[in-house]
DNA sequence: TTATTATATGCGAATAATCTAATATATTAA
DNA sequence: TTAATATATTAGATTATTCGCATATAATAA
């Protein structure tokens, strides 16, 4: 029972363990962005990054509207962000520490 | 050069890609453990859980301290438990919608 | 030193994630 | 209906993760 609730937790999680998929979260921290719109400040083939925002919505990470001819993907909820901002933080504290040890290294 | 910054947050955040790493880390909230003590509460081989416990140090993201004969892990950055806590919430959150949903359905 | 216990590592097989390229679908405009 | 644009899907190749098994190392006790 609890090993069902770790699986499907590592399966949402696993929208964070691509960098392409980290773009797309800060790409829509602020609002919805069409496919179109992520796709022109991506770097990343259509297709490529139409299968990420399939899995990400998937997994319930983005939510998708349509309007006209385009479709619009916004984050479901606003947790998600904050765990992507918390996670961020943990790295540049550790990079902060890590430039630290260097310092103290290249004194000594 | 921001795609740096992804690629290593992304990098961080493989740990919570997989359903063991999630139980570790749940398991060490409250206190660091030894190899051993984590390895009985487990139900996986010692060999699977140390490579486990190996990357989540590499990345930065486990400590250890050794005893005697017992290495101690712990966690090295308490925001990672808060990163953990909130996309469990994210997850149950979209179980209990999905609840709603099949009960709507159920009695319509 | 040898035996014992705790932990880590290396290697290969199995599985899963990711990307590319081609193609499909859906909407709108002409 | 046809053309154009936006988006999705499929299949296959490539690469990365995960695991099991065997073995290595490290600390301590006898």
């Amino acid at each position: 029972m609890e090993k069902m609730i770790y699986e499907m937790h590592a399966g949402i999680c696993t929208i964070f363990s691509n960098p392409k998929r980290l773009e797309i979260i800060d790409l829509l921290r602020d609002g919805e962005k069409s496919v179109n719109e992520l796709s022109s400040l991506m770097d990343i083939p259509q297709a490529n990054l139409s299968q990420h925002l399939s899995l990400m919505r998937q997994r319930g990470i983005l939510e998708t509207r349509r309007e006209g001819v385009n479709i619009y993907y916004g984050i479901a909820n606003p947790k998600v962000i904050k765990a992507f901002e918390i996670m961020r933080e943990v790295l540049l504290e550790q990079l902060s520490k890590h430039e630290k040890m260097f310092k103290k290294i290249k004194s000594a």
